[in-house]
RNA sequence: GGCUCCGUAGUUCAAUGGAUAGAAUAGAAGUUUCCUAAACUUUAGAUGCAGGUUCGAUUCCUGCCGGAGCUACCA
């Protein structure tokens, strides 16, 4: 909240007190921004308070309007419409919010630590646009925290042992005549990732030869000998047989000198990895202390549950009768090591899509009844699938946006929009060349932070991703504008002194102070809602305020020095907003384009 | 069947219970002797259906219709 906002609410509570000798809680009134089409920028809805004033909503609104302008210095005059109180608020109240831009710092989460998981590949196959979602709402989730005051640790867990990848390794040892990415051609996981699919393959022939001979689907599937071999390599695997071990460490290695190279190319990184074969056999030994609790309960048979119909949900399995791991007690296992690694956190985010949400539902509420600290703090990110026109993103099907291929796709898109715009002259190659990147993440990046986290977005593969209207290459747009502006000030070197506050402000400016004095509120909430949209649309809003600003008003063709200094001053906090707001979404800004 | 989420312009997305439901894109019409036209201006176009709660509902509640997900001793 602005200070000055702040002292509004105050006089809005003496108003209610002297006019209708009425207490208001002060948390209870709220300023809404005004509609562009009335004048004012701050508006309070009377409505609410009819009861206490024994008004019309209109006497109401006036009244109080003339108390705030006699008694609070910000406000200097009003107007009413129906219950709405639009206020207008002095010149020297804005000069003075403008000059305490980035005093104020976000603080959501001050002083608190958390850990944020922001992938969770399997090492079958390589990554898909799906997982790019995945990878770059954590990743700015992560930024936003620490933005807002928080430490953070990167993490990932990497799905590297199970049966889905036996199935590749098969298929490998049957049909691959030892092929590696250095004979193939290929990347490590684009390699694996081939036979995985080729495992299906062969599969599906087996399948439907069974059936020919006289199975049931059912029994094919279960009965074929591809999959009896791939569930012996997984026994195998289990039994650290040294051959299958070997293999699979070769492969794995395969996949992550991919991943690595995705990852590079994206500018993500990660403190520290988690490897399924290291944590699928913890959290045994919790389910133990649980039992001994009361939170778990034994049935006959020796498997573990955990009844949570109290609370509304089922009664949930955490160890099977054989004594071997769920998936669930390999999360409890998993996030009691993390804080062992880790002492101190005050929570854990898990991004992970909503498919998932059942289950994290779940695991939140047994760590809390564990009587775990940190378990309250522990938040899943949730967010939808990315759709194909056509359906489904499926890796088995084929029906697929391949990450590198989109990203080097968006790369040569923006290489090819910024030759045609004759962008590129007096650039260097490499200058060009990182540019052409910049531009392409960017466009990919905001493409994908921009909609609401939590709900199922549309990727239309033919549709190639915009450059223009809403888009990351826009914001970019306008803040290598607002670097030109800058250099040329540079040269003028205006001196620096302070702006008084006798400038008329133009509506346009009044909107750019505005939305830049709210950075740290936006961070605030966005930390809260770990929400990576909010910021999205901030810096939007900004760089769409900012332009409608540079068409409507010359900056060194202003009437004095002294409105080209505010002007240029504004220019500079605007860039510096873009650029802070934009790096909290992972996306870099170029200084000319 | 049970539980959860989602239905907003042709399309892709917005909207702490507030004013005439915002943007972008596609469509129509404009703006470059002057700070970067990946920009700006104008125009047309939408809340699945039926009730309820209230000063006011895209938002909250109920029912229906449509879509998705979960409902494994898989991960």
């Amino acid at each position: 909240m602005k200070n000055f906002e702040d002292q509004i609410i105050n006089s809005l509570v003496s108003a209610f007190k002297t006019l209708f000798e009425a207490d208001i809680e002060k948390e209870k009134i709220t300023l809404q921004p005004t509609n562009k089409e009335f004048k004012g920028t701050h508006t309070f809805v009377v409505f609410p308070y009819l009861k206490i004033t024994r008004k019309t909503p209109e006497e109401s609104a006036k009244a109080i309007g003339v108390f705030l302008v006699e008694n609070c210095d910000s406000v200097t005059s009003f107007n009413v419409v129906k219950g709405f109180l639009n206020l207008e608020l002095s010149t020297e109240t804005w000069i003075n919010s403008f000059h305490k831009l980035g005093e104020l710092k976000p603080s959501a989460k001050k002083g608190s630590k958390y850990i944020v998981e922001y992938a969770s590949p399997n090492t079958n196959k390589p990554l898909h646009l799906g997982h790019l979602r995945n990878i770059f709402l954590g990743f700015s989730v992560n930024r936003i925290l620490q933005e807002a005051g928080s430490e953070v640790v990167k993490t990932q867990i990497v799905n590297d042992r199970g049966i889905h990848i036996c199935k590749s390794m098969l298929a490998w040892k049957r049909y691959g005549n030892e092929e590696n990415p250095e004979s193939s051609g290929l990347k490590g996981d684009k390699l694996v990732g081939k036979y995985y699919v080729l495992f299906d393959v062969h599969y599906k022939e087996e399948i439907a030869q069974l059936i020919k001979e006289g199975l049931s689907e059912e029994e094919a599937k279960k009965e074929a000998p591809i999959l009896k071999e791939a569930q012996e390599l997984l026994r195998k695997w289990e039994s650290k047989d040294a051959e299958t071990y070997t293999l699979w460490e070769k492969m794995n290695g395969w996949v992550y000198d991919g991943f690595d190279a995705t990852y590079e190319s994206i500018g993500v990184d990660f403190d520290k990895n988690y490897y399924e074969s290291d944590t699928y056999l913890l959290g045994k030994g919790i389910v133990d202390a649980g039992l001994e609790k009361g939170v778990f309960y034994k049935k006959d048979d020796g498997s573990v549950w955990i009844d949570l119909t109290s609370e509304g949900l089922d009664e949930k399995l955490i160890l099977r009768s054989d004594g071997t791991a769920v998936y669930m007690t390999q999360d409890i296992g998993t996030a009691n090591q993390r804080y062992l690694d880790f002492p101190g956190i005050d929570g854990m985010i898990y991004t992970v899509g909503n498919e998932q949400d059942y289950h994290f539902k779940v695991l939140f509420l047994i760590l809390k009844k564990l009587g775990y600290s940190w378990g309250d703090g522990c938040h899943h990110l949730s967010y939808g699938m990315v759709d194909l026109p056509t359906g489904k993103m499926k890796s088995r099907e084929g029906t697929v946006v391949d990450a590198d291929d989109i990203i080097s796709e968006m790369i040569n898109t923006a290489e090819e929009r910024t030759k045609e715009l004759g962008k590129i002259e007096g650039l260097s190659e490499e200058g060009a060349s990182s540019l052409y990147r910049i531009i392409g993440l960017g466009a990919l990046k905001y493409f994908l932070l921009k909609v609401d986290p939590k709900k199922r977005m549309m990727f239309n593969p033919k549709e190639s991703i915009d450059f223009q209207g809403n888009t990351g290459p826009f914001i970019q747009y306008t803040y290598a504008r607002i670097s030109a502006i800058l250099r040329r000030a540079k040269i003028l070197e205006l001196e620096d002194s302070s702006v008084s506050d006798n400038l008329s402000l133009h509506n346009s400016e009044i909107d750019l102070i505005s939305l830049v004095s709210a950075y740290s509120e936006r961070v605030d909430l966005a930390a809260n809602e770990y929400s990576s949209s909010i910021i999205a649309q901030y810096v939007y809003d900004l760089a769409k305020a900012y332009n409608r600003f540079y068409t409507e008003l010359s900056i060194f063709g202003a009437e004095n020095k002294e409105e080209i200094k505010f002007r240029v001053q504004l220019s500079e906090q605007v860039a510096k907003a873009i650029k802070k707001s934009m790096y909290l979404l992972g996306i870099e800004v170029p200084e000319r384009m």
